[in-house]
DNA sequence: TCCATTTCATACCGATTATTACGATAACGA
DNA sequence: TCGTTATCGTAATAATCGGTATGAAATGGA
């Protein structure tokens, strides 16, 4: 009894859950969802309900489809594969689709429309800017004998920053103190061995 | 000539840099801005002009206030030193203040408006999942001599996701996949060894 | 063929967004 | 005191936001 629905929930699921990847949750609006599902307004309500639901709903189908390795990676014998295989996993992840880079949890709340471009870019120079400085103090450390020759100043910087985000990020999500100390100590634990000059402390 | 501005723009720049903090670009609406700086919206335009060039103002303000200790870290003796003063310093920063944890250029393109608060607890949610998952099996490899006795799984799950969340963040800000690979294995060079059951490869 | 039911597309809703006209107000120099 | 100039608060701008009311179109059963 009834109409029968003439669009496919999954195919229009699956372009929603693009969208909130490329845009995150609010820079994508109804008209970017319509547009993308191929669906009009009150389709897209009657079918996944609120634009909260329908994130829920995206977000879900995001973890099964994308983000399998995850439970798969558990099952490898040692701790050191499960890391290596999520790590290199997510990176694949992050940047086998050009159009919707990173991940979509995090895009979702770090993402934003379009306006915010110019914002973005700022965000991204000043970051780059940074780094800059870093990988320059390390390059001069590195010929300071204070790293080791074999030491990439350019992956330190890059590693530091990355750690630095990474901490951002979970401090938002209301980490406590002790665990981003925590967090900073593993993370100094893979720095390599001083050189020629460097001192106790 | 002409009349004397009546509010002072230092203080109305800290005000419009602690809602931009809280709240994010995007997230912080002209009335939030107005609300916290007390002046009315015209005056905040002719002050600061586009909220896009008032988010630059800002940013710089909170780049010579609150992450000076960066250049000052660029003058320790040793890369470790400086690394380690600039992560302790940036925790430090990222929750020294309740009303505004984590970092502003973070949160600039990561918080959201009030509305989008609900989304925020579900992924941060989604991802608490998925670190317990992480713990529990860095647990079991503890256990079973995978991981030495000293190690301690809960930092490592926190380190691990650390270092995803850098990554995405880096990815969505165009790094590369060279360069992502390269942080990784940074990453992985913390990794304390195998005990007793530890394989090869 | 008629009814009940479901989905369709159009057009609209109130609220909120960033951004300004506008006229009144206050300061300085003459 | 007057004229110029810059800032003030009020109120309005057009656009967009998420979310619906509405009637036509399409289905299955009787």
């Amino acid at each position: 009894m009834g109409r029968r629905r003439e669009f496919d929930m999954d195919e229009a699921l699956d372009a929603v859950m693009c969208v909130f990847w490329q845009k995150g949750y609010e820079g994508a609006s109804y008209t970017d969802l319509t547009r993308a599902a191929g669906v009009e307004r009150p389709a897209l309500y009657s079918a996944f309900g609120n634009k909260e639901e329908m994130f829920r709903k995206a977000l879900a189908r995001y973890y099964e489809r994308h983000l399998d390795y995850i439970p798969a990676a558990l099952n490898l014998p040692t701790a050191r594969e499960v890391a290596r295989h999520i790590l290199f996993s997510a990176i694949d992840l992050n940047t086998r689709h050009p159009e919707h880079t990173g991940c979509l949890g995090i895009n979702g709340v770090l993402a934003g429309s379009d306006d915010a471009e110019p914002v973005r870019q700022m965000l991204i120079e000043a970051r780059a800017a940074g780094e800059a400085q870093l990988c320059a103090r390390f390059e001069r450390a590195k010929a300071a004998g204070d790293l080791p020759s074999g030491a990439r100043p350019d992956v330190l910087a890059a590693f530091l920053l990355t750690t630095l985000h990474g901490m951002a990020v979970q401090a938002k999500a209301g980490f406590s103190r002790e665990k981003l100390e925590a967090i900073a100590e593993q993370a100094l634990a893979a720095w390599p061995a001083g050189g020629a000059t460097a001192e106790g402390g």
